[in-house]
RNA sequence: GCCGGAGUGGUGGAACUGGUAGACGCGCUGGACUCAAAAUCCAGUGGGGCUUGCCCCGUGGGGGUUCGAUUCCCCCCUCCGGCACCA
């Protein structure tokens, strides 16, 4: 052993031994119980710098805590290597994307092995690969059978900058999730899944969720957004073939109803519109609400335009009839794109009764002293008919049985989450699997044409349309039906379709019969642990749900979620932002690596904050990290020839006080570590308690008796803190074990367990408050009786001054803790 | 606007279920070693007061519950995140 820590030859030589031996390598073992821990994959953009290392560090951590206890553990590795990131390389330097995604892959792969983080590197798998890809096209296949992918042309987002459409997910605050450009509309043909089909079930399952995070759960439920209420139609006076449906969540209000609008796109508006002018004036209307809604529609207060149509309709509830508009606060999308609305109770509708000079009628009695505009409150119905004198609630019931009585409307509940868009109009990703045939129309392609392999000879020019509608050879091709001329579609997939079922693959990765081995697939998912970034709380993480119940219920597995429990990790910061190449703060690994050793940047980046909270990079809190390392090295080095010959199993009763508290917090150190690990993945206290036990083992061993009579404990301490260290940092642990004599490595050695019987103490150190105030410290014996302890604690000459000339009102005991006096008065 | 989350020393952060606030690390101050520096080691380090041993104050602000509140309840302030005309 080398007195000097030398981390890069000893992380190296570790790193070494672990890819020859395969440590991390598993299969799956029924007599063994099973742990999935999966950190998100990345996108090979590049370079990983510490930022990234992060979640990696976490993810290590548990892995190699699991498999120290007993599991085996699958811990896998891979790329989500589709995306636009390739292509504009492809653009700006001219290098195919496939060449920079399999150079960005190589350089990461070894910067993580590099990290020692513990894969099973065995299981890689890249996205863009087609035998990857070519499951998702099976099971787009399967899925267009059953109707839950389809294409339709509708007004989507599109971002100009990335030349693509996007999900209703991906576009955050008006701007692309990616690049940031903001995001226009546009009318184009395209590819969705049928997520709506599954919201109910999304939703509900959210609840069950009991391992995710609380504001992550939120999120889906927001997205998702269900609202109950009704349905019904409103007759149009004077047109006896014509009626409006409109949704409500407040059936209980109609009585209040003063008017009804339509969104201005409503497909019924041109059938109630007479005349050339009056069509004009509606499309001069819609001309100037799609324009505004580019720009003004973040704006606040903006008011609410509208448009009086000449119809009129009939309230089905009072026979009264109402004026009708068109209105830019309705839109097409969701519910019937047709309102019926009642200002007294709904704040948007206030607004623009205000402004369009409409009456208002209050069906709900106000709270005492309200003031203000709509009230959206409880109350008894007034104003309303058969309605008056029930609550809202009772009120929703009895009008939605009314309207199914004289069967004009129904219950009804809505969902604001939409139809995943999968359709891009790029190069770089999976194709979908369907052709379109001048006779047969749209027919998927042959399975046993699979994979639709994605051509390498292209054009990329990134001057709009996909360049695979320039690739003749692709495009073209024989209908799979009738072997008569057909196109290829050319759009590509969503990426995030790729990440919705790669922790499937990585159960039987090179499986060649099918998506996921049944057997495999059965044993390792669930995902015990995931870990990421809460960027993706609504987007990867929901569509994973959704496609793992499609594959559920196309039989390919049985789990009815894929993650069991989840882990938020929070972002590195430098400088007051993030850490990432665009800001220019990164701090790259090989720095670190170079200056401090591997062990030093996760250590840190462990230490610094729990895993769910932003973490502040310092370049301090590294050397405090790397001095804390050196400090272990150079006392393993000062005393290991004395603690060689030191018998750790054997570590007979300590008999000096000090020994004796040496053990206890040997044993207390076990118990507070596995705690930190298990139950909250608190890193940073579970890492200062061993920095605690390592001072107080400095501390013993420099005293001369205590380090002969207490060798064996020493011993047994440093021991403990090398193997509960060991997930933090395995490379300098490993190198002290194996410099401590031990033959077995620290891959193959298991957790140590605690024993109560040890953490008992023979002293208790017992708080005394006067009023709640401490003013005392007083040590019993363990076993002293609560009335001993109160005795002590009244005795004791520091409280005994506070006590003077007053009169004790009672006594308060914690046991074993605390006594508090409380005084007269 | 609505829904979440968070405010603790100079600093990153501790404090289990209401029971010694500030563990551990960083920084800073003083000392040892050194010709000197770095590294290392030792001691101190929330604020204020003085009789140097204690006392008072202190977890964003104000109130409350309690023998006792960083922790529970109410109101307010600030910051961060999500959604934002979803009927």
């Amino acid at each position: 052993m080398e007195e000097r820590y030398y981390p890069q030859k000893i992380e190296e030589k570790w790193q070494r031994i672990w890819e020859e031996k395969k440590s991390f390598r598993v299969t799956e073992n029924p007599n063994l119980p099973k742990y999935y821990l999966l950190e998100m994959f990345p996108y090979p953009s590049g370079r990983i710098h510490m930022g990234h290392v992060r979640v990696y560090a976490i993810g290590d951590v548990l892995a190699r805590y699991k498999r120290m206890k007993g599991y085996n553990v699958l811990h896998p590795m891979g790329w989500d290597a589709f995306g636009l990131p390739a292509e504009n390389a492809a653009i700006e330097r001219g290098i195919h994307p496939a060449k920079w995604t399999m150079e960005n892959i190589a350089y990461m792969r070894d910067q993580l092995k590099k990290m020692g983080i513990s894969y099973d590197w065995d299981r890689e798998i890249a996205t863009c690969d087609p035998e990857y890809y070519r499951w998702e096209q099976l099971i787009f296949i399967r899925m267009l059978e059953r109707g839950l992918a389809y294409r339709k042309r509708s007004t989507v987002n599109w971002c100009p900058s990335c030349q693509t459409v996007l999900a209703n997910e991906q576009v955050e605050g008006g701007r692309c999730w990616r690049c940031e450009s903001e995001v226009t509309k546009r009318d184009i043909d395209g590819w969705f899944f049928k997520i709506t089909a599954y919201a109910e079930e999304l939703l509900d399952w959210c609840d069950r969720l009991t391992g995710w995070p609380e504001r992550v759960i939120t999120m889906q439920k927001n997205w998702i957004g269900r609202s109950e209420g009704a349905e019904f139609d409103l007759a149009v006076a004077g047109h006896p073939d014509l009626k409006i449906r409109v949704f409500t969540t407040r059936p209980d209000t109609v009585f209040g109803m003063t008017y009804a609008v339509l969104a201005p796109e409503h497909p019924l508006v041109d059938d109630l519109v007479t005349g050339p002018g009056g069509r004009a004036e509606v499309e001069r209307f819609r001309a100037e609400v799609l324009k505004q809604s580019e720009q003004e529609r973040i704006a606040e207060d903006r008011p609410k335009r509208g448009l009086r149509l000449s119809a009129r309709l009939v309230n089905p509830f009072n026979g009264v009839e109402i004026p009708l508009f068109i209105a830019d606060y309705v839109l097409m999308i969701y519910g019937t794109g047709a309102i019926m609305a009642v200002p007294g109770e709904d704040q948007r509708d206030w607004d623009f009764a205000k402004t369009h000079n409409l009456d208002i009628i209050k069906t709900v009695s106000r709270r005492l002293g309200w003031t203000g505009e709509a009230y959206t409150g409880d109350g008894i119905k007034i104003n309303s008919g058969f309605l008056d004198g029930l609550t809202v609630a009772e009120a929703k019931r009895r009008v939605i049985d009314w309207l199914v009585e004289r069967g004009l409307g129904e219950g009804k509940i809505n969902y604001r989450l939409r139809d995943w868009g999968i359709s891009r109009q790029r190069y770089w990703g999976a194709p979908i699997p369907v052709l379109y045939c001048e006779a047969c129309g749209m027919v998927p392609e042959k399975e046993e044409n699979l994979p639709v392999v994605l051509p390498r000879d292209v054009q990329i020019s990134g001057k709009g349309g996909s360049p695979l509608a320039s690739h003749p050879a692709f495009v073209s091709a024989a209908c799979p039906r009738c072997g008569g001329r057909a196109r290829r579609e050319t759009d590509t997939m969503d990426t995030f379709v790729e990440s919705s079922w790669y922790f499937l693959r990585y159960c039987s990765p090179r499986y060649e019969d099918g998506m996921v081995e049944r057997g495999a697939a059965d044993y390792w998912m669930p995902v015990d642990q995931y870990i990421g970034g809460i960027e993706h709380a609504v987007l990867h993480l929901l569509y994973a749900r959704f496609y793992t119940k499609v594959l559920r219920d196309l039989g390919l597995v049985k789990v009815d979620e894929p993650f069991k429990a989840l882990l938020s990790q929070g972002m590195v910061i430098k400088g007051g932002a993030k850490m990432s190449k665009s800001k220019g703060n990164v701090v790259a690994d090989d720095v670190i690596r170079e200056a401090y050793g591997a062990d030093t940047g996760r250590l840190f980046e462990l230490f610094a904050a729990p895993p769910e909270k932003d973490l502040e990079w310092s370049d301090q809190g590294v050397e405090g990290a790397y001095r804390f390392l050196t400090r272990l090295w150079r006392f393993t080095f000062q005393y290991r020839e004395a603690l060689r010959r030191a018998n750790s199993e054997l570590a007979r009763e300590a008999d000096t006080p000090q020994l004796k508290e040496l053990r206890r917090l040997i044993h207390r150190t076990i118990k507070k570590v596995t705690h930190d690990i298990e139950g909250r993945f608190h890193f940073n206290t579970a890492i200062a308690v061993l920095m605690e036990l390592f001072n107080s083992l400095s501390l013993a061993a420099k005293d001369e008796s205590q380090l002969e009579q207490g060798t064996d404990l020493i011993k047994s301490g440093l021991e403990t803190i090398i193997v509960l260290l060991y997930p933090f940092v395995p490379h300098i642990t490993s190198e002290l074990w194996e410099n401590l004599g031990q033959d077995k490595t620290l891959t193959e050695v298991r957790w140590p367990s605690y024993s109560e019987d040890a953490l008992e103490e023979e002293r208790l150190l017992v708080v005394v408050q006067v009023d709640g105030k401490v003013r005392g410290r007083i040590t019993v014996p363990a076993d002293a009786s609560s009335e001993s302890i109160e005795a002590e604690a009244l005795a004791d000459p520091k409280v005994r001054g506070f006590l003077a000339g007053k009169e004790i009102h009672r006594v308060i005991q914690v046991p074993r803790r605390l006594v508090n006096i409380v005084l007269e008065g």
